[in-house]
DNA sequence: AAACGGCAAAATG
DNA sequence: CATTTTGCCGTTT
């Protein structure tokens, strides 16, 4: 790519956003061209976006890892294991932040890791606390299990959508704490 | 360069 | 025990 266009814009290309209805409320996912970038909890404030797009009329692909994503977030909120995911553009992270994430998703469901476990598998035992950073910056929770991650002192430690969603999502996978 | 966290281990009472 | 201090490290401003 051309020397003058800056990566920041390459990734603030368009994204469609699309409501995913479930259960546990409306959740948006939001899709670059690579595929799902960001999963947001419901809010009861989505209703000031016009940038969300009817599910009807949506590109091919997108219509496709829509398909998939709304089937995951599904299965995921029962507790079950997802069979498959879209695409997940994660492009936007740091390259610490794409490791965290990808320890992330090896931790079966049902069962927790503490950040310290995170910052080791990421050969990086000291930064327990960038880890738990890392955390709060995923941008797919739920499918990026960033719920499983606890302290060491088996406190719940932090979420950025709140703790209440921390503990009902341990819950749903029959995680006890 | 400094401040800020979804932390952890050690020190302290 | 419960609380506070001290060390750490990637990100953000």
């Amino acid at each position: 790519m051309p020397s003058h266009v800056s990566q920041k814009n390459e990734m603030n290309a368009k994204r469609i956003i699309v409501p995913i209805p479930t259960g546990a409320g409306l959740f948006l996912a939001h899709y670059s061209a690579r595929g799902l970038t960001g999963l947001e909890f419901p809010s009861g404030k989505y209703l000031r976006r016009m940038v969300v797009a009817k599910s009807g009329s949506l590109p091919p692909p997108v219509c496709r890892w829509h398909r998939l994503a709304v089937l995951a977030l599904r299965c995921a909120l029962a507790g079950k294991v997802v069979v498959d995911l879209p695409p997940l553009d994660l492009s936007a992270g740091t390259l610490f932040q794409t490791r965290v994430w990808g320890a992330l998703r090896n931790i079966p469901p049902g069962t927790t890791m503490t950040y310290a476990q995170i910052a080791a598998a990421v050969s990086k035992p000291k930064a327990v606390r960038a880890v738990g950073g890392a955390c709060g910056a995923n941008p797919i929770p739920i499918l990026i299990p960033c719920h499983r991650v606890l302290r060491t002192n088996g406190q719940l430690g932090g979420f950025t959508a709140g703790l209440k969603w921390k503990r009902i999502l341990l819950e749903r996978e029959g995680v006890v704490i």
